[in-house]
DNA sequence: CTTAAATATGTTATATTATTACACAGCGTT
DNA sequence: AACGCTGTGTAATAATATAACATATTTAAG
């Protein structure tokens, strides 16, 4: 809730938006949505989500292009990202899971390479839609 | 080798530019190089990207909205990607990782989804940009 | 061999996603 | 006051991707 304080006026009218929804949004569905807000430009949505993706607040579901809020109240975790991802109904839902993480924040590949982030979208059907 | 055989005219000519090259490949270059070989249109390079992803010659980056060619042989994996990306140069690098990938394949959430593919995607600086 | 289904092609137009460029405002530091 | 930093507003445009339609080619079945 510390940093929450800091964010501007778009910025806050478009986390609280995503927030509000418990599936991803679309970059110009949330244009559509905050004109009645006096947000009125692609570009005022695309900064607030970068800032927001940027701080941990929100995440971008890149093989949607589609940004969805993180419920976990310490996302230190912008950079170390986990979905599950319903082809059917396209409900996305954020994982947590402590083994995973270990393994994937121990991962070294075998070149030598510095990893700072990573995000890992698991695909498939969720159990209404199977 | 089996599979290539069967692919048409505009996969073949975009499948053997994506492998010529060790890095991911976007679709607007490749409608540019290939339009000497009479492609023409966006949907000519969608069309063949689509199908040459979907029978796991290629993998699209989702980061990058870039497709790079699979060097593994027994690339039945189209549908469990592992790759490092590096944020400076943009190099990018196919991981195949036994382990990670029993982890991967392994995983089971606790929603009762039924998992069929995952993506993940690394992030860092390689060894040159360090 | 004929027919039907499935796959691929070519073309035009359009939809969707994202950034560049420019002008300026507010705030804290020096 | 001058500067750096972050944010805003607006217009224009770039980059990525698909819809719709007409036609051709390959494959599989009858
Ligand atoms: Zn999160
Ligand atoms: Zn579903
Ligand atoms: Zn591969
Ligand atoms: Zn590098």
């Amino acid at each position: 809730m510390q940093k929450q304080e800091t964010l501007s006026k778009n910025q806050k009218i478009i986390l609280d938006l995503i927030e509000k929804s418990d599936q991803p949004l679309k970059a110009y569905s949330i244009l559509f949505d905050v004109k009645k807000k006096g947000i009125n430009a692609p570009l005022q949505v695309y900064r607030a989500l970068n800032k927001l993706v940027k701080i941990g607040k929100i995440h971008k579901i890149e093989s949607r292009n589609a940004f969805i809020a993180c419920k976990n109240s310490k996302c230190q975790i912008a950079k170390a990202t986990v979905f599950s991802i319903c082809e059917s109904c396209e409900d996305v839902t954020e994982i947590h899971d402590h083994k995973l993480s270990e393994h994937l924040r121990d991962f070294k590949d075998n070149k030598g390479m510095k990893y700072n982030k990573y995000n890992l979208e698991f695909f498939g059907l969720c159990k209404k839609c199977i």
